[in-house]
DNA sequence: ATGTTTATGTCGCGT
DNA sequence: ACGCGACGTAAACAT
């Protein structure tokens, strides 16, 4: 629909509010938020989206941000009033409320998604531990890995394991540079861990730098860095996919 | 544009990217997404968003958050390829890349937004803190103050004063029901701060509840409670609004 | 340019 | 339902 008056939007907007499709206004309209806070934007024309699972944005022509907005939930309504179009988005808890005024639609669009795929977002810490799984000598040769995510009372150990002179590793992996509160949790864990008679615990964190600030606390801590980035724990598991595609063939 | 040809679509892409326009697409398409971490989403219909400051925004059917987006100020480009169009959005700094490879589009529409208008927030602490400066009895008859965001050394103290024995108030103000955060605070101001020979020093946090765990450290803490409620303090600030507009009347 | 704090943060997870 | 931590947090602000 493009440039529809005022009452065809307001149909087809209560059809697709209905339908819970999604809807898609380029609308001169003006906002107010009453609610944790509240906002007020007078009048311009802005791009207005309803999903079907009843939350709403209102994005101006810049800006990643929508300028107002309310979250998945709400009951949404539209209705006619002197000459103009309310959109009311209000959300039971907490209760805020988001109210548009419309003055004029330059278009309205309404759409069924279809839209069944995953969202896989790699998170780079895990992979860095499936790297070290696979294989521990990124870490240092003769390193032989006894267990990872062990329980401590703290949290989880991300990998444990023993060195080639049968020291104890007790593995601290950050995807970010490692700053003192990485330090502080594996100093926690080392609480409840030691070594074998004889043998030493040495912590190290893993990361891919250290931290500004954190080089002189690290250094007094007793704690071992080593450096990982995800580029190298990347190439790593790509390398092991590899090996596991050819093992895959010739088994066939 | 209603189910344009991929090479309509691109076309009518490049053009809007030119002119820096808003460009809305519902299309079939599959994202990635490489940067500080990296993303896969398979193919489906999407709501695509490009802003002309150069923000992308991946809208699923449902969800106030898009699924992928790329901020303000990436070098965006559309280009044919293999029967399909690419969108790439590169941020140059951290560097990340988000592409898009469109199957099929099912909407393509450009738009200028004509908005001047300004987003005026109404933060509550602030209003809580004017309202207290306007009508200061509102926390006790004969309550004077003297300073607001009076320096300490480990911030500021929202409002400074003397109650009608010429105790010295310190009144921290939080929108949000009073937490363990807030006493800290203002116990952190109190050791820079000292009443006249013979007075007491009373601190006090001004919120609209205290929070449910907080109750008996606040007892504890030697702070006292005043409930200030964003309606009360708006109430406030709307009498005095008026009473101004009534004065500015009678002076003409 | 870089680090720090805020947010109508939102969202997911554990109790 | 509520509390807590994480986020590709983004954005504003101070350094």
């Amino acid at each position: 629909m493009i440039s529809p008056s005022l009452d065809e939007a307001r149909k087809e907007l209560v059809i697709g509010l209905e339908a819970r499709k999604l809807v898609v206004m380029v609308a001169s309209c003006s906002v107010e938020y009453t609610g944790r806070t509240g906002s007020h934007l007078g009048e311009g024309e802005r791009l207005v989206i309803v999903k079907g699972d009843g939350c709403i944005l209102v994005h101006r022509g810049r800006d990643y941000q929508p300028v107002n907005w309310q979250p998945s939930g709400c009951i949404i309504q539209a209705h006619a009033n002197d000459g103009t179009l309310i959109l009311k988005a209000v959300r039971p808890n907490p209760l805020e409320s988001l109210t548009l005024v419309v003055r004029e639609v330059q278009f309205l669009g309404t759409f069924l998604l279809q839209d069944d795929a995953e969202f896989i977002l790699h998170a780079s810490e895990e992979e860095m531990q499936r790297a070290i799984i696979l294989q521990p000598d990124i870490i240092e040769p003769g390193f032989k890995i006894l267990d990872y995510e062990k329980k401590v009372p703290p949290g989880f150990v991300d990998v444990y394991g023993v060195d080639a002179e049968g020291n104890t590793l007790v593995i601290e992996i950050k995807k970010d540079p490692a700053g003192f509160p990485a330090i502080k949790q594996l100093l926690e864990y080392l609480k409840y861990l030691q070594a074998p008679q004889g043998k030493k615990l040495r912590p190290i964190i893993v990361a891919p730098s250290v931290a500004k600030g954190s080089q002189s606390t690290l250094a007094k801590s007793g704690i071992e860095f080593k450096q990982l980035t995800l580029q190298k724990a990347v190439e790593v598991l790509q390398k092991h996919a590899r090996s596991d595609q050819q093992a895959l063939k010739s088994w066939l």
